[in-house]
DNA sequence: CTGAAAGCGCTTACAG
DNA sequence: CTGAAAGCGCTTACAG
């Protein structure tokens, strides 16, 4: 592969040169830069990332750490990230956490051997030493969706309060009045906080939350089926559950769909994360949706302010109710609504 | 960031020794390789991968450019790469094209900058001359799913041939007479391939394709939808339709709903590429499976011996028909077979 | 077993 | 406007 040495030799000029024309220096003559982009042509030259990295110790590049791939949401926020990136002039590298700390922790090591030039992440976990001891040296990062308390980093995310406050709302509307909930791991932000906002809603409501009606799920698949079959064990199962996000709603449907029974006539069923599939799913899901593209791309904007000396801002954007016919039909009598995907909008 | 150099000075040594004991280099005293490993320990210190990788000519990392990772298919094969790539030492960098061969280009262009060890693509069109010129470099490389005719390069996919086969076998049992596909890009192969088989198969029960039951697709939903449209739009709509992705039957699904008609009572759909959700969906979707995790592995294999010096080979593995309710039910009379998803393997 | 030195491919003050 | 030279952080023959 030609160097840049094969290049000032083609050019006859030498290498300082040739690097000043590939940088945009402004200092070169319109003679020089000529035969120099003339020799980059006929020997086809790209200059080595590598070692321009080595050089100016920076790579252009954002490391991601994501949770998980296979969840339909960290791949459009991951697919928004690397966009937002891209047209800012950098890459990205992604890290599939796949929930296991360990596995998380090996993409932050990995990613900062690599002297990515910035991290975001999505915590697995309450925060390795690793990825604690990076921040507190001052590695450019922003947590995306998850993030750890008291860890001096901005946080960019979605408030799914007034959402699953909406949801509470139309279930009760509904008739219901036995809810549970499939909750992700507690050492996550999310994992908690929609556990506590569900369990805020059904207060104003004057419904309890009982301990037997909150299932520990992990935010994967397998999770929610278990949670749901020990919900349909109970000697007063639930109405209604509401799953922490898609994967674990896909989960209590293989549950469900299991012991022959049928949602939303023996269990209704509300899931947090929105996903097309949830509009031809059986029944279609209600689903609290977050504005998942605006969220990558906040996020990359606020990263690479930090990257680039600026001071980046946290931010928090509201997400919403999608009402569907998994938890009943509607009280006012539109079994099909005109619309295929009626929306509410959270009040603010 | 402590570098060689601190550890040196810290733990007494030279820079030499120090990077002898980290590379676990045998003729190193055991006193010295005791000092040294106390002073990374104290300095935290971590290697820098891009001095490394300038010194050394490898970086430890492959580059993988898929061709949509909102498709649960290539996801799911993004996942299996890595997964094993880890397993052999390596670093994996996604690089989506989402179906577009400019950002494909990109993609593989940024890749080959950073100097990646090896290439896993699964090419969005017919090939980029910067992908076919680095394939002629002799840049180790494999294709994954999709291939590019002519150029010498190990393939790794499946085949989906006996699985259509049984799936037209199906339609054809079930009474349908009028089939449709809606085919992916001419420019790929599985776009084509999967057209042929399907003209194929359906040849030998004598059933014609003529142009108007043959919609072009993307690959994406979208123009799923546009093409089922234009089906329906038809003096003599089909009775299938097959969408040669799963992403087209998720628009295919929507243009049907969007009609009020019923799957599979008023049109039947079928899809190439199982995906969970399928078997929830309303009806669940009767698919053609891949064993993508496999795929994905058998890819990196391939790969990593290309790298280290052996010869990766080429390796295709067969896809099968999983029946679902969505073309009808099974004339055997089981309206609800006993397992959620009867799998029949397609005929050697 | 150990260290001094060269060199990987760049960029960038510094002189001219 | 241009080039010689230093240096980024490593690894690895080469001597000893």
């Amino acid at each position: 592969m030609a160097s840049i040495k094969d290049v000032a030799v083609e050019a006859g000029v030498s290498v300082a040169t040739v690097s000043r024309v590939l940088n945009g220096h402004p200092s070169v003559s319109p003679g020089a830069r000529a035969r120099v982009l003339a020799a980059v042509e006929a020997l086809g030259y790209r200059p080595n990332a590598v070692a321009r990295s080595l050089r100016t110790d920076q790579t252009r590049t954002l490391g991601l750490v994501i949770s998980d791939v296979m969840n339909p949401y960290f791949t459009e926020l991951a697919r928004s990230v690397e966009e937002e990136a891209r047209a800012l002039g950098y890459s990205v590298i992604i890290g599939n956490a796949d929930e296991r700390p360990d596995l998380q922790d090996h993409h932050v090591t990995t990613l900062l051997d690599r002297r990515i030039d910035g991290l975001l992440v999505s915590p697995t976990d309450g925060g390795s030493p690793r990825m604690l001891e990076a921040a507190r040296a001052g590695t450019p990062m922003v947590f995306v969706d998850r993030w750890i308390p008291g860890v001096d980093v901005p946080v960019v995310r979605s408030d799914g309060r007034g959402a699953v406050r909406d949801l509470v709302a139309h279930l009760y509307r509904l008739g219901h009045r036995r809810l549970a909930i499939i909750a992700g791991p507690a050492a996550t932000t999310t994992g908690r906080e929609r556990v506590d906002a569900f369990r805020e809603a059904l207060a104003e409501y004057g419904l309890p939350l009982p301990d037997d009606r909150i299932g520990q799920g992990d935010f994967q698949a397998e999770s929610g089926r278990r949670v749901t079959e020990g919900f349909l064990d109970l000697p007063e199962p639930p109405d209604v559950v509401f799953a922490a996000d898609n994967l674990m709603a896909l989960g209590a449907l293989d549950a469900v769909r299991a012991r022959g029974l049928r949602v939303p006539e023996d269990i209704a069923l509300a899931a947090f994360d929105d996903i097309r599939w949830f509009v031809h799913t059986d029944p279609p899901v209600t689903a609290i949706a977050q504005p998942t593209g605006d969220l990558g791309r906040a996020a990359v904007r606020a990263l690479v302010d930090r990257i680039e000396g600026r001071t980046g801002e946290s931010v928090t954007l509201p997400a919403r109710l999608v009402v569907r016919r998994s938890c009943g039909e509607s009280p006012s009598g539109t079994a099909h609504p005109p619309s295929p995907s009626p929306v509410r909008r959270s009040t603010p």
